[in-house]
DNA sequence: CCATCATATGCCCGTATCGGCATATGTAGC
DNA sequence: GCTACATATGCCGATACGGGCATATGATGG
């Protein structure tokens, strides 16, 4: 089976530094191209293919406009991503240690009715 | 070559479903591999492997408990995943939608000080 | 119509994935 | 020590990636 297509959703396309990065030059409004090839110094069909596959993902949207493309964020589809990643916020943030301190105890309880080591607060 | 590591960063680890399932399953306490394997119904072997991946990019402990091992979920290489995608929370959020057409706007009038179609908002 | 600019595709390579299965390591208990 | 249990590792095959480079497609202007 092999690894995920890059393109098979929003959590595989942007594990990709460099489409992150095309995503971070689109932040600040349409760019065509060459401005996003200008902008992160690198080859052309390079670009290219990153933006097909953030394309492919929709987190990104083209507009023609004569002979060049200008490509244009959707972030929506990282919603997805915002959603999973945040139910984890507790984890990371000092706000939520003591909550899961006391969370932790609590489940101890329950496995162990008769209470074992009963650390403080 | 190829694609980045799945060990490379929190990006590349998350990005594989099965690897979110166990994160999922850890977010209520520590955990054997066996609980695992019988949580989500995979072969033993894939959820050894999946959790090295995951301990190498620091999202899981373990600790070892007789002749098991007891992993344990930890979120933060998560944070730097949440912040980047958190940028973008504006192009997804109906709350920023109006400010965004506003710059589009003003973006516009730069590019063309003439006014085009001043379709009313 | 022809040359030029802008972008997309195609092909090759080396690499690392994930899945499946067998097996190694390690601990527990008799 | 030997057997049973718990987990990790190794090897295989198939797949598809990302980079490099050449080239196709497409639109513009003379």
């Amino acid at each position: 089976m092999a690894r995920a297509a890059t393109t098979a959703d929003a959590f595989n396309a942007v594990a990709e530094p460099r489409r992150r990065q095309i995503l971070d030059a689109l932040a600040t409004g349409e760019r065509s191209v060459n401005d996003l090839v200008a902008a992160l110094d690198l080859p052309q069909p390079q670009v290219s293919k990153h933006l097909r596959v953030l394309r492919e993902v929709g987190l990104v949207l083209v507009r023609e406009e004569g002979r060049r493309r200008l490509y244009r964020l959707d972030g929506r589809p990282l919603k997805a991503i915002h959603d999973w990643v945040g139910r984890y916020e507790r984890s990371w943030s000092q706000r939520f240690d003591r909550l899961d301190a006391v969370l932790a105890d609590l489940k101890d309880e329950e496995a162990e009715p008769d209470g074992g080591t009963d650390d403080d607060e």
